[in-house]
RNA sequence: GCCCGGAUGGUGGAAUGGUAGACACAGGGGACUUAAAAUCCCCCGACUAUUGCAGUCGUGCUGGUUCAAGUCCAGUUCCGGGCACCA
């Protein structure tokens, strides 16, 4: 029978299914791993990217249970978000029905491409039991504190009619339709994630063996810690005055304390309450004041081209020299980082000596190099040394740091202070397709939370979704309630949580089977055992989204006493993007290519074959037709060439001295690919040199006749190969091993050695010639059957110095005699 | 601007400091066939030479360390990614 993927595919898929042979074992004596990749929304269709992500997870899955683990590899859909909405705008379907039909055909995908997925902890994070769970926590996280609710200047997406995280925030634009974000003051709710700042940067330390360096340093840039001074500016006599004695003082925070002699003018925030009180009380003339309106409004982007300000005619007192400065306001300030004002040293920062020379401000010099003269013509932002700094003077500008700060903290003007530019995340949006918060607006009692026995506070399903304004806020009924604490007439709130909440726990969920999920939001027995996470696998595109939140959701849990450990992803593998054309594949660009069309042309086989040998996980995959092809052909070869293998139940025992040459090196191939398999899952992650190693073997077996071979060949390549083409792999050993073979296989030591060895024989470093060598032989004889072979480089010349590397090579170091 | 990666044949990619290009794809040649497909075999970094099957060069570039460097170090160019007026 020639090799016909389809039948034996499905008839797999099946057996799996009905063995139900992916799900774990409740034995928590078994060791375990829990191997999990990041779910997927329910767009519709698998695409190529989710195919190498759960084609990764799923070998992982399929090596440990190989191995004799307790396997957990469960599967779910991340179901709220904006793009069931936006369907039902355009094709006037429901969001639900559209997720979950999605859902379901998506289900079928992952079963016609095999993955190991346990089938019965699937879920949904818009189930409503999902939703009561999450409005539990939300309900906690708020009495302690963690979920606060503030007016405040939010990330708008004029497009999506919702505020956004900052994180969900790129290059200025929306994350999900690249539309330019704008500014918009509204109430909003908060995660104080940055209650964790210091935690979540300190326990990257934790995950350094772990996870890809490119993501630690991508979280430790966005939570973005300084260490600096902190200090305030008291305004001169005359310009209390001015502002009506409302303001004494404000504050600035410094990573440069060192340059506090150099600060010529200081500048605050167009949003600053100094500035706010100065335009609304008509203080500055009403160019000033359309100015700072401009800059307030203008986007960061427009915000960054050019530094632009306002004199205040306000002074400040310098705290060290008792000079008066000038007080300016400038867009490049930022309300949201420090107190939203800065001592501005234009000779030591570029910000502040391009906003000096524009507006022609005075620069003072306070550091200079200390091997170089200083270049008046530019901001000199290195180390060096003080001078014009009173007693600092001299001193080299980071031992100044500490004295300066050491030196306001004794005189009680400042302290030492850390700013995070992590900011907190602000999680309510204004869309139906959500999980609604559990709060409810009551005249009399304020904000009350939804008692818990209430919940969950489920979305209405009659709703009608135009893309105009928030459907919950505009359904007729569903908002008015009775407040829970006075039964007076209160108000819902109609905002629902982003939907990166859903995804900051689920993991958590997968652990108990469904008769736990009516109970319980996750069994802490079960956690204990399965959790942490032992391989994750997803893309690198929710390195500061999704894996950022769900540390901060695990430390908020750990806090709370549900979970008892601080992070959840011990191991993490980025994959990379899969390509067609060297583009991204995408609908817009047309080099999408279906996985479907190639399960129905080739089989699912070949395509988990050809993704994970066309490049290891982490690269780019560059989609390849020709070599999927190629990947076929390996697949139906391996099938055909199996006609040789004879059954048994054991694997054969072979006399290895009784072999001749080409039964020997084919057997030294096929253990050689085993070794390599090891460290694969281990640390290295090429999955790609462990199938090439498959290959070679594969060569090997097939140039030579014995049949003990070919069967011990097979006994472990099927093995070996299962957690890539499951299918084919149990069709083989079903026909000849009973499914005996797939088991942890033992390395059999003298295969690997061989009575013979190729050295390279190089002089000078240069490679000059081979020489093949018993094994045994002295260093002594090896050099001397090394110099024969090159004798005729060996003419006219000295031999200085002999190397010779075991089993490797001998290299002669010559001169000229 | 700052911080991470990366650069190897026509292509994807291999190489614990030890014979660079494993394994594939594409390409070329051949066998089988009436033919095609499938399958099998051979060649396949560049240049020079040659029917003495040998030599020279070669892992972005310039140096360095070493008996030996794609690999380590310093510098440099280019490409990709992240952050970005964060005081």
């Amino acid at each position: 029978m020639s090799y016909d993927p389809s039948a034996v595919e499905q008839k797999w898929q099946k057996y799996w299914s009905e063995n139900r042979s992916f799900e774990p074992s409740d034995n928590f004596d078994l060791p375990k791993k829990y191997i999990l990749s990041m779910f997927p929304f329910p767009s519709g269709r698998l695409h190529m990217g989710h195919v190498r992500n759960y084609t990764i997870s799923d070998a992982f899955a399929r090596f440990y249970r190989q191995q004799g683990f307790n396997v957990l590899h469960p599967i779910g859909f991340d179901s709220f978000g904006m793009p069931a909405e936006n369907a039902a705008i355009k094709n006037g379907s429901h969001p639900k029905t559209w997720t979950y039909d999605n859902i379901d055909y998506m289900k079928k995908e992952f079963y016609s491409l095999g993955f190991s997925f346990s089938k019965e902890r699937e879920l949904a994070t818009s189930d409503e039991l999902y939703t009561k769970f999450e409005q539990g926590f939300i309900i906690d996280m708020y009495e302690k504190g963690l979920l606060y609710r503030k007016e405040g200047l939010l990330n708008w997406c004029p497009h999506d009619q919702t505020v956004l995280a900052n994180e969900q925030v790129i290059d200025g634009c929306c994350w999900r339709c690249d539309t330019p974000i704008v500014k918009k003051e509204m109430n909003q709710y908060y995660f104080k994630i940055t209650q964790y700042a210091d935690e979540l940067l300190s326990d990257l330390a934790k995950l350094e063996n772990g996870w890809p360096k490119q993501v630690l340093t991508m979280q430790e840039n966005w939570i973005g810690k300084s260490n600096g001074l902190e200090f305030d500016f008291e305004l001169s006599k005359e310009s209390k005055a001015k502002l009506n004695d409302k303001f004494n003082s404000f504050t600035v925070f410094t990573t440069r304390p060192d340059t506090i002699y150099g600060v010529t003018y200081v500048a605050l925030a167009p949003e600053h309450d100094i500035v706010k009180y100065l335009c609304d009380n008509n203080l500055l003339d009403k160019d000033a004041i359309s100015q700072i309106k401009d800059m307030k409004n203008s986007s960061n982007i427009d915000r960054q081209k050019e530094k632009s300000g306002v004199s205040l005619g306000v002074d400040v007192i310098h705290p060290l020299t008792g000079q008066s400065v000038p007080l300016w306001v400038a867009n490049f300030v930022l309300i949201e980082y420090g107190s939203g004002a800065v001592m501005a040293v234009p000779a030591h920062d570029e910000r502040d000596f391009d906003f000096a020379k524009k507006y022609s401000l005075p620069l003072k010099y306070v550091i200079k190099p200390n091997d170089s003269e200083l270049n008046k013509n530019e901001a000199y932002t290195e180390a060096g040394v003080l001078f014009d700094s009173n007693e600092f003077s001299g001193f080299d500008s980071n031992e100044a740091k500490g004295k300066i700060i050491e030196y306001f903290e004794t005189l009680k003007i400042g302290k030492k202070t850390t700013n995070y530019k992590l900011k907190d995340w602000g999680v309510s949006r204004q869309r139906y397709w959500g999980a609604p918060i559990p709060f409810i607006h009551c005249q009399k009692c304020g904000l009350v939370m939804e008692k818990k026995e209430n919940l969950p506070v489920a979305l209405p399903s009659d709703i009608d979704i135009t893309g105009e304004g928030n459907p919950l806020d505009l359904h007729p009924t569903w908002k008015y309630c009775k407040c829970p604490k006075c039964g007076g007439d209160a108000i819902r709130e109609t905002d629902t949580m982003d939907t990166f909440v859903e995804s900051s726990w689920y993991f958590l969920r997968f652990c108990a089977d469904k008769t736990n999920w009516e109970k319980e939001p996750f069994s802490s027995e079960q956690i204990k055992y399965w959790m942490e996470v032992d391989h994750y696998i997803g893309g690198i595109e929710h390195a500061v989204l999704h894996l950022l939140y769900a540390r901060f959701f695990t430390k908020v849990f750990r806090d709370l006493g549900y979970v008892d450990f601080d992070e959840p992803f011990l191991r993490l593998l980025t994959q990379g993007m899969v390509l067609k054309d060297g583009a991204k594949m995408s609908k817009s660009k047309g080099n999408t290519v279906d996985p479907d069309e190639i399960i129905a042309k080739y089989g699912a086989d070949t395509a988990r074959l050809f993704i994970l040998f066309a490049a290891p996980p982490t690269q780019e995959l560059e989609w390849n037709d020709s070599a999927v092809e190629g990947a076929f052909r390996f697949i139906k070869r391996f099938y055909d060439k199996s006609n040789g293998v004879y059954k048994t139940t054991t694997k054969p025992a072979i006399d290895h001295s009784k072999l001749n040459k080409d039964e020997k090196f084919a057997r030294k191939k096929v253990y050689e690919a085993l070794i390599r398999a090891t460290d694969v899952y281990n640390n290295k992650y090429t999955f790609n040199t462990m199938i090439a190693g498959a290959m070679e073997a594969m060569n090997a077996l097939t140039s030579q006749n014995n049949s003990d071979v070919l069967t011990e060949g097979y006994w472990i390549l099927t093995s070996m190969l299962e957690p890539v083409i499951p299918h084919i792999c149990h069709e083989i050993s079903q026909k000849y091993f009973n499914l005996k073979n797939f088991d942890s296989q033992e390395i059999v030591d003298e295969v690997l050695q061989s009575d013979s060895i190729k050295y390279g024989i190089s002089i000078n470093g240069k490679n000059r010639g081979e020489i093949e060598l018993t094994i045994g032989l002295s260093n002594d004889e090896i050099i001397h059957l090394a110099k024969a072979e090159v004798s005729k480089w060996l003419e006219g010349m000295t031999i200085v110095k002999e190397i010779v590397v075991p089993n490797k090579l001998i290299n002669l170091v010559v001169k000229p005699c």
